[in-house]
DNA sequence: TCTTGGCACTCATCTGGACGGAGTGCCAGT
DNA sequence: ACTGGCACTCCGTCCAGATGAGTGCCAAGA
């Protein structure tokens, strides 16, 4: 039995099932593929797979469903990213083309990757983690609140009010704001800890409780519980067709923005990455497969997008469309 | 035929179909209600509701159900807003306690408001247009481009970048912070587009072509093309049982802020409001109902939320959370 | 040793008919 | 104005049988 004609055996099955979404049976798989072979040949090689765990069958004298495992063999060896036709190179610039500002490019981003796909679109904001302070604004909302803005050079804008011990005048504000600007602009956020331990030793003493306040705060929400956002498009394109029950879970982890940073955590580097199925560590997402990609350049990791969608699904395309659009948004954002 | 029966019996159909989903006959209804009448009598009633619009058969020899038109006279003349337990109204305080930030305070009210509902929860950002400048910030983040950032009195932060058509030395920027906000501070967004007329006269002529640069996108990012934003969450709690072949028309509109915004825009008042079905001016909302209401205290109006679910809903007690989610949000925001 | 045609077998799906039940509309009686 | 009775409609379900796609296995051929 030969090897290569089991493989070619298994691509013909996820192609056929993909588009069909209908087990398929060994007479139809000769039929639409030019194998060569009989009917029986391919049956037994399809005994051989089922044995291997790659094929399976919904019930005796049904056809073949891949199982996951036969997914991963498939995205691993047997399919090539499809790139995009030109067309589609058009309609991603001409789709970003005049976005006016970081939400807009990613709310343009994650609808345009939606349409490409038809299916449901993930995209993170520019991690704080790996940007850098543009600037830090104070505003006095009141005697004793300030709101602390923090600008970031892809152009993420963070804000938080702060309690103050005390009433604040004017030019305190002032000599505050110029404080922190003058040790934390052009920092990375890696080195923002360091940086901000050390901030109540540089101010006169009576502002000393003040700025050990501020320290807190900006820690809180530069480091520690840096709010990492996610934009999410496409949920329309689910089919509850592709779910046993409800897809009632999938929508709720997709909602659950921790999860899809979870995700996203696992996938830092900039090629494409395919979860299937059980590999997922988050149950309700067992039923889905995920194809991701970080953007932003080699070394940048500046965050990471990707698409949710059934397990059957067409691997080669999605994964040529996650790559174009990531390529593309990270030229956009590191040209900022 | 008693005219207040048929009412009774109008509100016992509503009743049970909204909990059990099915049509109701005759016989259900004088066995789980006391009318004190038999089933043929009721029988009349029907026929007669039926005549009249409220109910309809999905078959012959099913029982009835209630029809946009029924729903609406439930909701107008029939049902009371249910208030909310002590339990909720303690879920309520606790869920919203502890918000650090305006973004945070959303987020949790619109979960709060997914959850007690157990449907979809739509908040809309406080509006800009009845909002008050805090302050406007100018970030030199190049040479020849700016971030503008705009804070108002509710905490929003509206971001935007500006290309200048020259460099700008940093004591311009300086220049151009402070006269911007002197004018601009404390003022309404009402107000703003006749401040915004008279802002290049005020500056010296050299500085005219920058800020007459910067009034346009002043205007527009505050006026014009006011990015009104929405929070969205529960859409899990979305049945596909409920709708007819897809939810995803549903799915796609709840997607498209642009639909969101319009349903919203048709409430202002801080009152609880209902549209039911047909009533929607958009296709793909005619199969739900929407509860929402105004919040942000009788005149503010800061903005709007609701739910939106199928039509077959707990009118009352959909209505109960939402109005005492509103009233609670309005004052958060409100005392800041 | 691999491939192939043949064959018996399994099992989901479809069909059509029968049946029960829920519900209705109508009518005549109180 | 209400009620009980009655005939009728039509959905849902169940059953039986037919259909057909698909399999596994085997024995024969290359």
């Amino acid at each position: 039995m030969s090897e290569d004609r089991k493989l070619a055996v298994l691509r013909a099955i996820v192609d056929d099932f993909v588009s069909t979404h209908e087990p398929v049976g060994s007479k139809a798989l000769v039929e639409r593929h030019n194998l060569g072979v009989s009917p029986a040949t391919i049956r037994n090689d399809m005994a051989a797979l089922e044995d291997e765990g790659y094929i399976a069958q919904p019930h005796t004298s049904a056809g073949r469903v891949p199982t996951d495992k036969g997914y991963r063999l498939f995205v691993d060896r047997l399919s090539t990213v499809k790139p995009l036709s030109s067309a589609e190179r058009r309609a991603i610039s001409s789709f970003l083309a005049g976005a006016v500002d970081l939400d807009d490019v990613l709310r343009r981003t994650v609808r345009l990757l939606a349409q490409l796909t038809r299916q449901v679109a993930v995209v993170q904001y520019p991690r704080l983690s790996s940007s850098v302070v543009r600037h830090l604004e104070l505003v006095a909302v009141s005697a004793t609140r300030l709101m602390l803005v923090v600008i970031t050079d892809t152009g993420r804008v963070e804000q938080r009010t702060v309690e103050t011990p005390m009433p604040l005048a004017d030019d305190v504000v002032v000599d505050l704001r110029t404080a922190l600007n003058t040790h934390l602009r052009e920092r990375r956020f890696a080195d923002v800890p360091d940086i901000v331990d050390q901030l109540p030793d540089t101010v006169s003493p009576e502002l000393r409780p003040i700025v050990t306040g501020l320290s807190a705060v900006l820690l809180e929400t530069m480091v520690e519980h840096p709010e990492e956002r996610v934009a999410l498009a496409g949920t329309g394109n689910l089919d509850a067709l592709d779910f046993p029950h409800t897809m009632r879970p999938v929508l709720e982890a997709l909602e659950e923005q921790v999860v899809l940073l979870r995700l996203f955590g696992e996938t830092a580097s900039a090629t494409v990455q395919v979860r299937i199925g059980v590999e997922h560590t988050v149950q309700a997402l067992q039923t889905t497969s995920v194809v991701s990609s970080g953007y932003g350049g080699e070394s940048l990791a500046l965050g990471t997008l990707g698409v949710v969608g059934p397990t059957r699904m067409d691997y080669a395309g999605t994964m040529g469309a996650v790559r174009a659009v990531a390529n593309y948004i990270g030229d956009v954002l590191s040209g900022r």
